[in-house]
RNA sequence: CGGGGCGUAGCGCAGCCUGGCUAGCGCGCCUGCUUUGGGAGCAGGAGGUCGCGAGUUCGAAUCUCGCCGCCCCGACCA
């Protein structure tokens, strides 16, 4: 009689957003803080997430050409000196290997010793190592283009860290692709960003904005970036994913040059783009609610799982064949263009908290199977989603389980899209476009904002008067038509707008 | 790195201000019985260097100082 619904999580997305973000993680156990300072222990539940991540882009990516490969982990202190920028950008935040030796200490304990003629950096991205490679490996215009990938874990020593989001190492991917021409270059950083938005849309089912970053938020050394940008349920923007044209500022600073068609030495164009084990995060705050996670079917590390009802040996014995058969028929069948990922669930543990565990992880589908539904050759069939739950004739749900899986997959897209429209209004006014950012108690700021498309000049000056608000310019949308008007910061003329929000 | 909060059993917390029996409570865990279409009930039980280190004191979870970690806000960033 409770006037509130029990949820899962407590607090819920409108009490408590980043504690509910937190619990979300532990009840679904996808992850753990570690013993080390800013560094998370990834769950096998969370980690499967991520595989399937890496499974779907790494076929994408060798679609569009490339090939994986590996460069160390270690990065010469000189190295990321050479490009300005690209230094100035990431100093503030690298591990540094100062020694490679331990030896006893005068009170016990050990102490470092071997000092390193010249320290070494553990990567917070490899632009200069993969650089240093690629110069050797171009010398002529039949070396280009050359199209590489890598998965690998990185460095940068965050101050304030949040699961997934932003942690001091991380899993990602870094693509790195040298080209003869401008042209190729900047096609290959319009392909890939292109790649990330269908695999956020397609898989994730996360609507994205496509978009070029502004000057101030544009990646250490790159001539321009793009970004993927996508919409919390907080009305927070999230970076999902970047692709870097970099010119030929790397080319320069490392020397990758190649003699042309004419032969004649030139400086070559060089990209790189990547995804991190933040698109969990992303995926996270996307689609899940006050009982936990929600998984698009697209990523769910399990589809379907049965869980078993009997009071008995006797019913224990007629449930669990039935439940066994299930399974697999269910698993000849393929969803994505695998095999269906099904479990049978028939731990002995307790029915209502067994149903919970899997509600709180996220599976997209669950089937109660006991004697009653054996009875009537049917299932009991429990959606996440949308909460709905039925008893559908067995042969029925076979026949429309894969077509439920692409519904559910589509419903959330849908929910999610809903989301960021419902949150994205173009301001003409500056007082609106403030009020629009004000949450209404400041001592414990409600969910509030959303996008806001805007006029602009890209000046600091407009970003400064960002900062009062705490809102950042997120991109400039690819598709954006120009619209003559007034820079609504500094009320100078101008036809160029932006989305402007919240950001993680 | 600046401001704030927190750190007591696996999880969530009380106790601290005003130092003193054996450090409690809820959930979870183990055992038994009863249950069983829904996060079970009863009984019994296990589990704690009270974040770490110094200090004050006859005596510290409690007071003082230092350090570490986590969370929130800021600066910075994927």
């Amino acid at each position: 009689m409770g006037k509130k619904k029990r949820t899962a999580i407590e607090p819920t997305r409108q009490e408590d957003y980043p504690e509910w973000y937190q619990q979300v993680i532990r009840a679904a156990d996808l992850a753990e803080v570690s013993p080390v300072r800013g560094c998370m222990v990834i769950k096998p539940w969370g980690f499967a997430i991520w595989e399937n991540m890496q499974a779907t882009l790494d076929r994408m990516f060798k679609e569009t050409g490339h090939e994986n490969a590996y460069f160390p982990l270690f990065i010469p202190m000189s190295f990321l000196e050479k490009e300005a920028e690209h230094v100035e950008g990431f100093a503030k935040e690298c591990a540094v290997v100062t020694h490679h030796r331990l030896e006893p200490g005068p009170e016990g304990g050990l102490v470092p010793a071997g000092k390193l003629e010249e320290p070494l950096i553990v990567r917070p991205t490899s632009e200069t190592i993969i650089g240093a490679m690629f110069a050797k490996w171009v010398q002529s215009y039949r070396d280009l283009p050359i199209l590489l990938n890598q998965w690998c874990n990185v460095v940068r020593w965050e101050m304030r860290t949040r699961m997934f989001l932003r942690t001091a190492e991380f899993l990602w991917q870094e693509g790195h692709t040298v080209h003869a021409t401008e042209a190729e270059a900047r096609e290959e950083t319009a392909r890939m960003l292109d790649v990330y938005a269908t695999f956020a849309e397609e898989y994730m089912a996360m609507p994205v904005i496509r978009g070029e970053k502004t000057e101030g938020e544009r990646f250490p050394g790159a001539v321009s970036t793009y970004t993927i940008e996508a919409m919390m349920q907080d009305r927070k923007a999230l970076q999902a994913g970047t692709s870097h044209f970099l010119g030929q500022n790397f080319a320069k600073a490392q020397e990758i040059k190649f003699q042309d068609q004419h032969g004649q030495e030139v400086y070559a164009w060089t990209t790189s783009w990547g995804v991190s084990t933040r698109l969990v995060g992303a995926l996270i705050m996307t689609h899940s609610d006050d009982d936990g996670l929600v998984l698009p079917p697209k990523l769910a590390p399990r589809h379907v799982v049965i869980l078993p009802i009997y009071r008995n040996d006797q019913e224990r014995s007629e449930v669990l064949p039935y439940c066994e058969s299930l399974r697999a028929e269910l698993e000849g069948l393929s969803f994505d263009g695998a095999p269906l990922r099904v479990q049978l669930d028939d731990r002995d543990i307790r029915g209502g908290e067994k149903n919970w565990q899997h509600i709180k992880r996220g599976v997209p589908l669950r089937l109660e199977i006991g004697p009653k539904d054996l009875a009537q050759e049917a299932v009991f069939l429990g959606r996440r989603d949308t909460g709905e739950k039925r008893s559908v004739p067995r042969s029925e749900f076979l026949a429309n389980v894969v077509s439920l899986l692409e519904e559910i997959q589509q419903n959330l897209f849908a929910q999610a899209l809903k989301l960021q429209k419902e949150h994205s209004h173009w301001f003409d006014d500056w007082d609106a476009f403030r009020a629009f950012f004000t949450p209404q108690n400041p001592e414990r700021p409600e969910i509030h904002g959303g996008f806001a498309m805007a006029r602009f000049v890209d000046t600091p000056a407009v970003e400064e008067k960002l900062k009062e608000l705490k809102v950042t310019i997120r991109c400039v949308p690819l598709d954006a038509e120009p619209k003559p008007g007034k820079c609504l910061f500094t009320g100078e003329p101008t036809d160029r707008w932006a989305v402007f929000a919240k950001a993680y």
